[in-house]
DNA sequence: GGTAACATACCAACTGGTTGGTATGTTACT
DNA sequence: AGTAACATACCAACCAGTTGGTATGTTACC
């Protein structure tokens, strides 16, 4: 029977499908190198036959995984509210208001998949690595158009780009993950980005007193 | 025969201490589950029997070596020339063109083992977490005494503290570690420290187009 | 319309090698 | 004689990957 009603809508997607959605959570509790093949069929309920004749080995896996990631993160950014704002500073603002909401939950549930897998590849194999690479600095150039709007509008000089300060936003939120992941809490996450907003409001001139009150998402 | 000279001074250390200095670099390039005991008894020249002798358990090994980290990279800075300045703002910025000094080489080379390491440990090794927790949030402490004490200086408000400013600090060099790792290059690294460097002079209301010359080391 | 050839999507059992850890010495020095 | 600092040999569990198989669906051709 194989395929069993074309899965109606939301129900059980395939074999491959359930390993790369099992694989988003496992590596980012476990790390990559911590977390077997065989933990990763149980988790996805199929067996290693399956898992071996989806992926011809572990680390092709893993570049799925990190390209599965890069998909379904460009389209929730895609789709989210920050992008209506007119005004292309307002976009990067409430980009950055939008990066602190989505910090909830536990530690594993908030961090990011790509900066996980980096750390541990990025020595000894270079196609996850790249595939890391191309998720996160694809995802800075996205944010890097609105930054370069910004700049054009408000006619604002200075020693950077729009595309190293989208990659300097992308190494605040990876470091926030470690600090956070260090301290098991949210807290020094949210209170870097928040340091980032603030730069990013002196970069453009807007006055930092009127700090917007989602600033006191702090307090846990 | 084991031991055969006492190892006069500078020569080679015992076997604890070359294990220890084997599994930073080892850790470093490899990651943390990655390293085998049996690689960091190899390249530390000694037998397994030695390793158990001298660590209870890997994770006993991973527990001292984030500490000897947190000691031996506690001693550089606190030798380092930036901390000569007289003034306290001075001594902050100077720390920054310190640590874009250090990226030098591989990127095994300058990135961090604490950082490596909490991101493989956070959920599942309690012990090895805490111990870099207290490595960065420890080294964060060092340098909001020069922050706190540029903020009285200068008399600066504002809705931030020198301890979140300083936890912010080694956010940006953690992820600017990830955005080096993933590029497998030292230039996005150097210019999140710039942008870094940037927010922390508008902060403090220094002249930003004052820029040394330091800036232009992002070229290869 | 029938059927042979092929393709896809699995699965259970197995393999050779590696893993962290142990058990039992041995040596050198106090 | 006691102990710290090793060394050698070993082990059970686990690892990524392979094997040979089954069930089902698709395509090409007569």
């Amino acid at each position: 029977m194989a395929k069993f009603a074309k899965q109606s809508s939301s129900e059980k997607q395939d074999g491959r499908a359930r390993l790369l959605t099992a694989a988003l959570s496992v590596i980012r509790m476990k790390g990559y190198t911590a977390t077997s093949v065989d933990e990763l069929c149980a988790a996805a309920g199929v067996t290693k036959g399956a898992f071996f004749h989806h992926f011809k080995s572990k680390d092709d896996l893993a570049v799925a995984a990190v390209e599965h990631w890069t998909e379904t993160t460009g389209a929730f950014f895609a789709a989210a509210p920050y992008n209506a704002h007119p005004d292309p500073l307002d976009r990067v603002l409430a980009y950055i208001d939008f990066r602190k909401s989505i910090i909830q939950g536990e530690v594993p549930e908030f961090t990011c998949l790509v900066g996980t897998i980096v750390q541990e590849a990025y020595a000894t194999r270079p196609d996850v690595r790249d595939a890391c690479a191309e998720s996160i600095f694809g995802h800075a150039s996205t944010l890097a158009l609105d930054i370069a709007q910004a700049k054009a509008v408000r006619v604002i000089e200075g020693d950077w780009t729009a595309e190293d300060l989208a990659q300097h936003t992308q190494a605040v939120i990876q470091g926030a993950f470690i600090l956070a992941k260090a301290k098991n809490s949210r807290t020094p996450a949210l209170e870097s980005l928040n340091h980032l907003r603030r730069y990013i409001e002196l970069l453009f001139g807007v006055a930092s007193s009127a700090f917007p009150a989602s600033r006191r998402d702090l307090t846990q």
